[in-house]
DNA sequence: ACCGGCCACGAAAACGATTGATTGGAGAGC
DNA sequence: GCTCTCCAATCAATCGTTTTCGTGGCCGGT
């Protein structure tokens, strides 16, 4: 490749002159300018992105470490983010951390060796400590927590109703009769699912909460495990789960069971399954806005870099309430 | 940040020394070696990637250009290739084209100029000439062509087995007494959708070839329009679809149409639907590999770059057939 | 005692850009 | 005609490493 040196050479001017044409950062006499993008053009140059990063003090790029890229959801966020940034000129380095603390942290090192201009961080479940501490004694780089939002975070953030969205739904199954709930609450070491968790318990009278099953086992076979004992108790009327993993794990039990939705019980999942309406049962879902959520973690990186000093923001969009038959049809019984 | 020149100073050595601490590349005296770590443990020295990159010949990064991250396929590639990619210390640079051969274009352009050790790209549907020639040119950076495969290339590849996977499932349609075949085959300006049609069709006798219909519109919505104007008529008993959207597309088309699956209609589709056991019908799917077939470039890329010179290769990994009650049940009838 | 070789380490030149300081010349004002 | 200003363009320092050459000291062999 063609260097800045050998473009200036051949345009018979001097390197500055050929970076302030590049950049445009100060007048170039329009003769000369035309000079050098014919040498620019006829050396097929290309400005050297590891290099000017070098001088500079931004590299124009981000880093986003992402908990479980296998997820959908994530997925569509990882989507989203790509998107926002390169949008605005940005380009993206993805790390995945696959919820394990040590490789999160080796990413976050690895994106700060590199001298991204900023980090969206989806943390894992058991990071918190590590991470922050190597955040933030370093220079300041701005850090947006992306769907796992933390209390008093230093950070902005970008997270989704859920405590509302998850109130919402369990009032619109009491208001079609429901009383008894199986929640399928999942790993209460992540905030996403704790405030699922919390909702659910806002929507529940006190006097109601003893009749309520919460299965919050971390291990997605003792999920299985647990949702099955409480399906064979037959108690609840309705089975709600907070994530697409223990939405899975609470069909296959119910499949196993040979319950069926909602003739026989009734099903509610949060983040939901693509396509949910070309196939039965169709599943009342709390959708996440993924894709905006990524985006909306690049906007907030991006303002917080043009205002370092402002103060933290946490931005919550909302989940949308899509009722579908698998909540339908429910017939009180007596108890 | 502290730099490798005050963690030389505070050990009292050179800089070189340092950074042959660092990089094990030439002997050092334990104690000096020790007092090398020391100081770099004080200073909270991190090696400084740009820096590196910029003195030595690899930046250690590989860049991956995805023609649609919105979709679960290729959502699955791009996890493959960074869980191949972290596995080898190398980082990912993503990009995604969204089919769009100029966003194409610009990404291969910013990665370049990142001056990334290799790239993996999916390439758009229309952008075999532009891109090609950008990277000919060029200083040889290693290019490995993912899913989407081409005769000829220049370039290693990895792709499915497309046009035996689509064969063994129309002859396994055929011995389940399947003989008029709606085949919803996508834009034929996709090479992986050209393949399975050529599959299609090595599979069908030509005396049959006149009863089969074939929808290869590039829209979404023509193709919806094609398939329900085809299904009026009536013709086939079985539908093919060759990708998800486009069996999104179908599926739709049946729905409106009020024909049900399996009972008055067969139905299969190539990638199909995550999840697909909890949901009925379940549909018979031709499954691409597609994490292996991620870190498969990986490696394709990091052999590459040890051998430079040897033949290009192309690598084809195997997709599997799984058989679900969409294709179950048929009567074939007198016609 | 001298020479050669080895070993541990250091000095300094890259890598390819950006950018603050500086120069040279043209034009304006008196 | 002299100075002052302004503008375009150049010079040279700098970013933080890696790596090529050297250098000096020590040891062993003759």
């Amino acid at each position: 490749m063609a260097t800045i040196v050998q473009v200036a050479r051949l345009a018979g001017v001097s390197t500055s002159t050929v970076s302030h044409v590049l950049n445009d950062t100060r007048n170039v006499e329009p003769s000369t300018r035309a000079k050098v993008m014919a040498a620019i053009e006829e050396t097929g140059y290309r400005q050297d992105a590891v290099a000017r990063a070098m001088r500079r003090a931004r590299t124009d790029s981000i880093g986003l470490v992402i908990s479980d890229a296998g997820e959908p959801a994530f997925a569509e966020m990882v989507h989203g983010v790509e998107h926002a940034a390169a949008a605005r000129g940005l380009t993206l380095i993805l790390a995945n951390s696959a919820e394990d603390p040590v490789r999160e942290e080796r990413a976050v090192n690895t994106l700060l060796s590199r001298r991204v201009d900023g980090l969206i961080i989806a943390r894992c479940a058991e990071s918190s400590a590590t991470v922050s501490s190597r955040l933030e004694p370093e220079a300041p780089r701005p850090v947006v927590l992306l769907d796992r939002v933390f209390d008093n975070s230093p950070h902005d953030q970008v997270g989704a109703d859920n405590r509302d969205s998850m109130r919402r739904l369990v009032e619109h199954l009491q208001a079609a009769g429901h009383r008894r709930f199986l929640l399928v609450a999942g790993d209460q070491r992540v905030p996403t699912l704790v405030e699922r968790f919390r909702g659910f318990r806002d929507a529940i009278p006190d006097a109601d909460l003893p009749q309520q099953v919460v299965v919050d086992a971390v291990d997605i076979a003792e999920v299985r495990q647990a949702v099955a004992t409480a399906l064979q108790q037959q108690r609840a009327s309705c089975v709600i789960a907070a994530s697409t993993p223990l939405a899975v794990a609470a069909l296959e039990c119910l499949r196993d069971a040979g319950l069926a939705t909602p003739d026989q019980i009734a099903f509610a999942a949060f983040d939901g399954f693509s396509h949910s309406d070309l196939f039965r049962p169709t599943i009342t879902t709390v959708r996440q806005p993924a894709f905006e959520m990524g985006a909306a973690a690049v906007s907030l990186l991006i303002d917080r870099l043009a205002a370092p000093d402002a103060s933290p923001r946490t931005l919550r969009l909302n989940q949308t309430l899509e009722l579908r038959e698998s909540t339908e049809n429910y017939e009180p019984r007596a108890s």
